[in-house]
DNA sequence: CGAATTTGACCGGCGC
DNA sequence: GCGCCGGTCAAATTCG
């Protein structure tokens, strides 16, 4: 709608990337896959952090949901996720998936707990920003801290996810 | 074939 | 008033 001048289609001809989506920190996994679809709707390389980061967006129509990852700045191999609204919408799904995935890996759990909290805070659930910063280890460690503006209550809910993921096994 | 991902550009808001 | 930064969209391409 914006876009005037389509030099995109140029770039893209150019040289079009082959590996689909590379996930991120070690061992990610599925620090980014908590049970909803999202799609990726933009990348920005933000001052302050060499690395980009990526916005994703809820695929269910109507759902607020959104969603920004990034690298820290300080561990590369540490991803700080910040929710931006609340999902509208029961847990699709994936059809792509083995009909139930065994289990919402750890990031999964944040942002649902988080929205519980926050569905309760602010009947209109409008502006609601969770961060969480997952940092990865190398196998299976997973270290999450939970960095809400205000709310002890994230944090715990951190936790709990957090007690999750070490439970769950990536594969 | 359908869905998802990628990249560049545009727009709006905020700060100086 | 101008400049900068962050955030979002849309078209094209690729993968399952």
């Amino acid at each position: 709608m914006k876009k005037g001048n389509t030099v995109c289609s140029d770039s893209v001809l150019k040289a079009r990337k082959k590996p689909r989506f590379v996930v991120h920190a070690a061992g990610d996994v599925g620090i980014s896959g908590d049970g909803y679809r999202w799609r990726k709707y933009g990348q920005k390389m933000v001052k302050g952090n060499p690395n980009p980061r990526n916005y994703y967006r809820c695929t269910s129509a109507g759902c607020p949901a959104r969603k920004h990852i990034e690298t820290a700045v300080d561990n590369t191999n540490a991803i700080i996720i910040t929710y931006k609204g609340v999902h509208d919408h029961d847990m699709p799904v994936p059809k792509k998936r083995h009909g139930q995935p065994i289990a919402p890996l750890v990031a999964a759990a944040a942002p649902a707990s988080m929205n519980n909290l926050q569905h309760k805070k602010t009947d209109g659930g409008q502006s609601q920003v969770t961060s969480t910063q997952w940092s990865v280890g190398t196998e299976g460690e997973l270290t999450g801290e939970a960095l809400d503006l205000g709310g002890e209550k994230a944090i715990e809910s951190a936790r709990t996810l957090l007690s999750i993921g070490f439970e769950i096994k990536p594969c």
